[in-house]
DNA sequence: GTAAATTAGTTAGCATAGCTAACTATATTC
DNA sequence: GAATATAGTTAGCTATGCTAACTAATTTAC
């Protein structure tokens, strides 16, 4: 029983330390990111948003508050914004007159698609500096997190 | 020469594939750590812009700008707004008068060591469902991406 | 040694993004 | 049908980002 509790004690540690590690280096990577989204003539929130409705589907305002992490009125505004672009189309659920169903368009997609590419692209570029095998773990490791991301409660 | 542009093209789309996931996760990762933030009483600029003065020193307050990649007159307000919660000193450079030397105070030194201890146990705490060799991957990408941040142009 | 140019910060004014509180309108429950 | 619950919006606050225009101090040029 020493054994297991020294163990999960050194895990605990480890855990820590990594925790530091990551939050540091993500920190660091999306401030460098966020840059290149500054083309992108639209702000990170309505991006963000953005982003779900093309690559998870159309979501109501409340779900789509929810998978961003932030309060309805604040999606409201978002959504205005987004609407206002003609990047996103807003119809009332015929089930539901309280909901509003939110859609991207086509002209929304191909924006999101542009800055996403810039982004990865430049990122990829800095990360040619690594060798395969680093690649590989790096890979690897963003597999792990987004699991852990996953299951969070 | 064939064999070499073949492999650089591999590596490069393995490198786009990587940049894909790690921005995904780092995006994902800090969406989740923004809460814990949300405890702190103050932005995540200030938070940010206190970091930089706790763990790197005193800064005028245009070196502080430049490592939060913002413009000055953002730091300026920022900086206000620290100054307003006592959580930094402002000083005169005798130097040079144009300057203003900025410096974390000890109020804001605890707050920030508290606010990182926070986020740092809260991830930790999900990592822990990970193996420890799962850990030790993880703790050597961020390694690797820092490095590359780090020798960012 | 003074006039011009450069550099450091601030102020003003605008947009986006976050929140809570209070509201409207629609569904649901009793 | 009245009370309650749910979905969004509106109003109003703070924080954070920007540019343009300003002040003040230092450096450069002549």
């Amino acid at each position: 029983m020493a054994k297991v509790k020294q163990e999960s004690a050194e895990l605990r540690k480890q855990a820590l330390r990594t925790a530091d590690q990551l939050h540091s280096a993500a920190i660091h990577l999306l401030r460098r990111l966020r840059r290149q989204d500054s083309a992108s003539s639209i702000g990170p929130a309505q991006l963000s948003a953005l982003s779900v409705l093309v690559f998870a589907g159309p979501r109501t305002l409340g779900k789509l508050a929810a998978a961003e992490q932030v309060k309805p009125p604040t999606m409201s505004r978002i959504v205005a914004g987004l609407e206002r672009s003609r990047l996103i189309e807003v119809s009332c659920d015929p089930k539901d007159a309280r909901r509003v169903q939110i859609r991207a368009t086509a002209k929304g997609a191909r924006l999101l698609q542009r800055g996403r590419q810039r982004r990865i692209e430049y990122l990829a570029m800095h990360l040619e500096s690594l060798t395969s095998d680093e690649l590989a773990q790096l890979s690897t490791a963003a597999a792990s997190l987004e699991r852990v991301l996953r299951n969070w409660t």
